[in-house]
RNA sequence: GGAGAGGUGGCAGAGUGGUUGAUUGCGCCGGUCUUGAAAACCGAUGUGCCCCACGGGCACCGGGGGUUCGAAUCCCCCCCUCUCCGCCA
């Protein structure tokens, strides 16, 4: 939600920044629409004011008086009740228009309809560096029994894997490292529920209207997360935090559930896209003042981890018609995938300013107004591990089979060294 | 899943149809007193929204509907907590 004094004061400003991203909005439309709800709520207080002045002496009267006034008062609420009808209808359609609008792109996005628009702004490592042996992960001979999709197959359905073995293994060494690296950096560890309900996918944007992207659990109205950002965004919601207590970091790792219909068929072959994977995510809440520059040290932060597993990246700086509905500024990190041929992105790293936080009203007294004010968040992967995983298998096949391991991995696995059997 | 009890302001805890946005205690904040502190005393102390905005109004007592001239109080549905039973990693 963005705010609601400022869009009817700044509704061509508003509508211009708009008008970079990819959604249809009508901003006009909402400003009409808002008019009169605000006409429908000053006419429904004003009649219920009356209503309750007149009613104030009723019960001291007696008898025929009583009844008397019995009778005009509830004239007087009829038309209480009809003005309340009215409002409550115009009031949902103003809630569903209001929810409809997107967060509006920072003023460092840069400007673009699709993700052809993306800038490259940084990059790491060589891609030329990489094992001459290097080949697609899932032409890699022993792929198929390390990482079992046709098992999965038959036992949910496409895109839900079975990891065997040293695989298995592998995913929690990097799962493990995520997690003890963001400890490092000061990210506190969640553990956090992986359904959550309505209201919080509500909160950080997936309700309403992408609810196709989540799978349910309609009996009992939970969502699977599509990501540990929204419980963990969730974590305070309707909460007033301390001042002093910001930026306040948090970490978790949870497996990811997504839909993504429509989008299965090209382009997803083994580990590219899947409908459950496993990821770290990132989350801060933090003060408006310094929620880009937080943005900054929220991508290094992932970035070092892709350094540390010696993978060569690059960082886009996703604009404006690439971004999402809520995100005002954010980053993709694309490792290279050297046996494809081709970069896979495996981090994204946002600034929701206070868009989010609004729809999950969280917010903290500032000392400096006095007042309840926003705050802001950003999430990013820290890090996703399939194409992470494809990544290193590829980059670091050699000849004989094997796959070696960073250093940082290494340690952490209990081997140099990935020996799958076909 | 079954039976019972209950969800009120930062916390505790009154209130079962008519100035109750809500008694009271504690806490927090400001002040008096004090060399300082404590104690004591005094005062203030929720949020959101609307309006012709130094002021006026509406809403909020778990959530949503309803009854009524009028609901924290009565009725219905839902959610949650506690106790007992059942089931269970």
């Amino acid at each position: 939600m963005l705010e609601l004094h400022y869009l009817r004061e700044h509704g061509d400003e508003i509508r211009t920044a708009l008008a970079r991203k990819k959604f249809a909005v009508d901003v006009d439309g909402f400003l009409a629409l808002d008019r009169r709800w605000r006409e429908g709520t000053a006419a429904y207080e004003r009649a219920r004011a009356a209503l309750k002045r007149a009613g104030e002496g009723l019960a001291a009267l007696k008898g025929e008086e009583f009844a008397a006034k019995k009778a005009e008062l509830r004239l007087e609420s009829d038309r209480v009740e009809a003005l309340a009808d009215v409002l409550r209808a115009l009031e949902a359609e103003w809630r569903a228009a209001y929810l409809a609008i997107p967060n509006v792109p920072h003023g460092s996005v840069p400007d673009g309809r699709s993700e052809q628009d993306n800038r490259v702004v940084a990059s790491w490592g060589d891609p030329g560096s990489i094992s001459p042996h290097a080949i697609p992960h899932y032409s890699i001979p022993w792929f198929s029994s390390a990482i079992d999709l046709a098992r999965g197959v038959k036992v949910t359905g496409a895109g839900f894997p079975f990891y065997v073995g040293p695989m298995a293994r592998l995913v929690r060494a990097l799962v493990g490292f995520f997690l003890d690296e963001a400890a490092a950096r000061g990210y506190v560890e969640f553990l956090p529920p992986i359904l959550v309900n309505a209201a919080s996918a509500t909160a950080t944007g997936q309700l309403p209207d992408k609810e196709g992207m989540m799978y349910a659990a309609p009996e009992d109205g939970f969502f699977a997360v599509p990501t540990a950002e929204v419980p963990v965004t969730n974590f305070f919601r309707d909460e007033v935090l301390e001042e002093n207590a910001l930026p306040i970091y948090r970490c978790a790792y949870t497996p990811c559930f997504r839909r993504e219909a429509g989008s299965w068929g090209k382009d997803v072959r083994g580990l590219n896209r899947l409908h459950q994977f496993d990821k770290v995510e990132l989350v801060k809440w933090t003060h408006p003042d310094s929620s880009f520059a937080e943005l900054e040290s929220l991508r290094g932060d992932a970035e070092s981890l892709l350094q540390k597993l010696e993978l060569p990246y690059r960082v886009l700086a996703i604009c404006s018609g690439d971004m999402g509905f809520p995100h005002s500024k954010q980053y993709d990190l694309e490792v290279w995938s050297g046996g494809q041929r081709r970069w896979l992105e495996v981090s994204s790293c946002s600034n929701f300013t206070d868009f989010q936080a609004r729809r999950a009203n969280i917010r903290f007294r500032s000392r400096a107004t006095g007042r309840l004010e926003v705050v802001h968040t950003l999430n990013g992967s820290g890090l996703a591990v399939p194409r992470v995983l494809a990544a290193l298998l590829e980059n670091n096949l050699c000849e004989d089979g094997s796959v070696a391991l960073p250093a940082a991995l290494g340690v952490r696995f209990g081997a140099d060294r990935l020996h799958p059997q076909p």
